[in-house]
DNA sequence: TCTATTTAATACGATATCGAACTAAATAGT
DNA sequence: ACTATTTAGTTCGATATCGTATTAAATAGA
């Protein structure tokens, strides 16, 4: 941006404007398609999740199955990108529905352990299951090496993106 | 599915299976990439946002300012997948905000026509002014034209997923 | 033309998300 | 060792999101 206005001082307003203007309708573009997938695939995952319950309980059961169990909630809420009070309404829900426990955390008696239930990995495989013939389909149309082909460069904007977070 | 479930009867079980796992991981790992930058983009944007306003309230308003107002509040929310209901709530927001207004709708008395304000139309140029910075560090690490070739494979995906919804 | 169905928007209730303030435990500074 | 600060988690209040039911206008069918 700094950069930009000093080149429009030296003569070159309109050209230099336009290019910002068409760098930013792309970036800008990006993460509106991004937004819009996500949002699409909410919707979509949502609707079959059992038991009524959302992508928020879901994010989190499945990170627990992913990384293991035995996490604190901080952790957990920090690896989601949400605040930590979200964080503790959702894990009352999750506890109420049976899908996990808390234990007491050895290291440190502020904090706790989310441990997954028997329940809690039998929902994550009813879950998948639920999902999968969703995935069978968009893969009857866009095959699956596409989608490999497009990850590294969502993996790195995702990387940078967490890193320059404050 | 179905496919796989009869070749597993044939007799390759753990190899289809383990490949079906395989898949699964790959189209999960995408739509994982895509929530957590969509959940990154979405604080970022949102703590620049002038005046407290919400990604909701700016996706409204970038929508009017790209294809026009004049639009019904049904045609917003579906473009941006989301209920009516909330559409009816943050048009509210935007209305109590002095950024948009209501008009007749002359070709039916039962919906109405959202117009932008000047205000509007100053909130619009003040988000993108303040989240342009952000765009161009992001830039500065990972060049335009990556974006531009990451962009039609999402543009594909998203036709697709929203041609297929109910 | 008159009724039945569909459609646009809203009202309402339930849950989700989030920021600010709070409590209790851990850690740092002296 | 003692106090100050930081940190993990919760509580509380405000707003957002969404499903269901409702109202009023448009449209379809007889």
């Amino acid at each position: 941006m700094v950069r930009i206005c000093r080149l429009a001082r030296a003569g070159h307003w309109n050209k230099r404007l336009s290019q910002a203007d068409e760098i930013g309708k792309l970036v800008f573009g990006f993460f509106n398609e991004v937004g819009i997938i996500n949002q699409l695939a909410t919707r979509q995952l949502e609707s079959k999740l059992p038991g009524g319950l959302l992508i928020s309980h879901f994010g989190v059961i499945n990170h627990l199955m992913r990384l293991g169990d035995g996490r604190t909630p901080l952790q957990i809420a920090t690896a989601h990108q949400v605040p930590k009070t979200t964080m503790t309404h959702t894990l009352a829900g999750l506890k109420k529905a049976g899908l996990i426990e808390f234990a007491p955390n050895p290291n440190d008696a502020r904090s706790k352990c989310v441990m997954l239930t028997d329940a809690g990995r039998r929902f994550h495989a009813e879950a998948i299951a639920a999902i999968m013939p969703e995935f069978q389909t968009l893969l009857g149309d866009i095959p699956a090496d596409e989608f490999a082909a497009a990850l590294p460069f969502l993996q790195r904007v995702r990387a940078y993106m967490d890193a320059a977070r404050d």
